[in-house]
DNA sequence: GCGACTTTGTGAATCCATGCACAAAGGCGT
DNA sequence: ACGCCTTTGTGCATGGATTCACAAAGTCGC
């Protein structure tokens, strides 16, 4: 319970690359996925004046196992000093450094409705290594108005600020309809990396780096694991199916299915 | 590229549980988290009049590999007609009930920021086998607006509205710092699964699922992979260490820090 | 100085996930 | 009725991720 790691995963294609400095460079996904809690754990102890903290503590302070904790750490480099811990600063500084934000990135938000204001107004959305260089909409209502000091623009102006501003990241918080479209033009203006937070899967080109926050499929999860505990199994259903499919489209198993529902309660 | 898997991932506790039916039940995480993709992707398919699918199509349409797919799905049980492929409505109902769709899960959203109303909005959240029962702010500017067709009521109502409507899933989407006293409320009234937006590790007894989505971490994890592909990265820093802590909080390493910052362009 | 104590970094074992490749299963055409 | 062709379901091999447990490293008290 408590956490729920997204380690590994296909994160592809670019993988493979990149190497030729001090250091193999291979940091596991997993690992990589975990580093901004750790970040963001070390901030919380900085903030409370800590300079130094274990590797036990800061673990828990993250919500993981210490022998994950410090293994993930070593794949920086080997920044501890034993028998006394990790200096909070330095490894909030090598951390940084690791995960690419000790420069800012300009990010792009196309998509002006409430999700896009939630992002724009995020705590440590923008606060550390990120800027947003511009909101967009397609709504001529939101176009205009003004969210977290900025003004919203019309999406038209998206490759203009994609160029300007030397964009490579941006963020997609519009209706599923019209995300692919929105992907395709951060694409062809030169975006590399983009994050969904649009219910489907988008098509993109080789080499672009596409990552989804979905909000109803974590809510999907939880009803598995809830309904899991509350015993709400209902016996087997096995062999139970739609035998033969002739005509194509025959209504299959639909009054099963609804006996099933029933027996479910 | 494309996809960003989550796969296994210590959800711990909960977990070696409920058996005792028809088949194990031992549904794998990474497979969990992947059957609402598949269940958006059979939706589509469905409302575009598909009556069957073979694994291959499926497997693009959620853009996952098709082996993948497919052993995912025989956890669920033996759905599929050789020769033929999957009836998408047949398949809809068995992910659905799998998930724990096909009961409806009363859930409360509290804060009623943007994040909130975006949450309520979100197409698709209340769309299929979840209801919000309420939705709770303490910003009393807030509290009696309308939002979705519900109106926000004070936080106060919190332990009556999961008694009353015996909601089990509460979502977080308050600031950071009313986050952990949010939860331990929605814990204390019976809620046993919650999925986090505030940025923060919540602590929660035993028993209860918490899930977090965090917005900026997926961000700060695209960086990460745009400055490896950007190739921005500077030489080797190794043996640079902030030698000794004498003195408990002795100056560490900052020079060194900016120094590197610096080197970085 | 020196020895006890703390904590890191990492081998090694285990577990989980992925993906290939293929046999078994079943529809469909003739 | 029979054989071809498509597609599923899965055994197996490979590769990652997690965790334990411990030796190496370094601090601190005396």
């Amino acid at each position: 319970m408590q956490n729920n790691a997204r380690p590994s995963g296909s994160h592809g294609q670019v993988a493979a690359q990149a190497e030729a400095n001090g250091r193999p460079d291979g940091i596991p996904e997993a690992t990589v996925a975990r580093l901004p809690v750790y970040l963001r754990a070390l901030y919380g102890l900085a903030e409370r004046g800590v300079s130094t903290v274990a590797s036990e503590a800061l673990a828990a302070a993250a919500g993981v196992n210490s022998a994950k904790l410090r293994k993930d750490l070593s794949h920086l480099g080997s920044y501890g000093i034993r028998g006394v811990g990790y200096d909070v600063d330095y490894l909030v500084y090598q951390v940084s450094r690791t995960l690419g934000l000790t420069q800012d990135w300009p990010v792009v938000i196309v998509g002006a409705g409430n999700l896009g204001r939630a992002l724009a107004n995020y705590g440590g959305f923008v606060s550390r290594g990120f800027t947003i260089s511009a909101m967009l909409d397609s709504d001529p209502t939101i176009v205009g108005s003004r969210i977290a000091r900025l003004t919203v623009r019309h999406v038209d102006e998206l490759e203009g600020v994609v160029l300007r501003h030397k964009v490579s990241i941006g963020v997609i918080a519009t209706p599923a309809g019209s995300a692919q479209a929105v992907c395709d033009r951060l694409v062809a203006a030169g975006v590399t990396s983009i994050l969904n937070f649009a219910p489907l899967v988008l098509s993109v080109p080789e080499g672009v780096d596409v990552r989804k926050v979905d909000l109803s499929i974590e809510l999907q999860i939880l009803a598995f694991h809830a309904q899991r505990r509350s015993g709400a199994t209902e016996g087997r259903v096995r062999g139970a199916r739609p035998q033969a499919v002739n005509g194509r489209g025959g209504p299959p198993a639909q009054e099963l299915a609804a006996q099933e529902l029933a027996a479910q309660g």
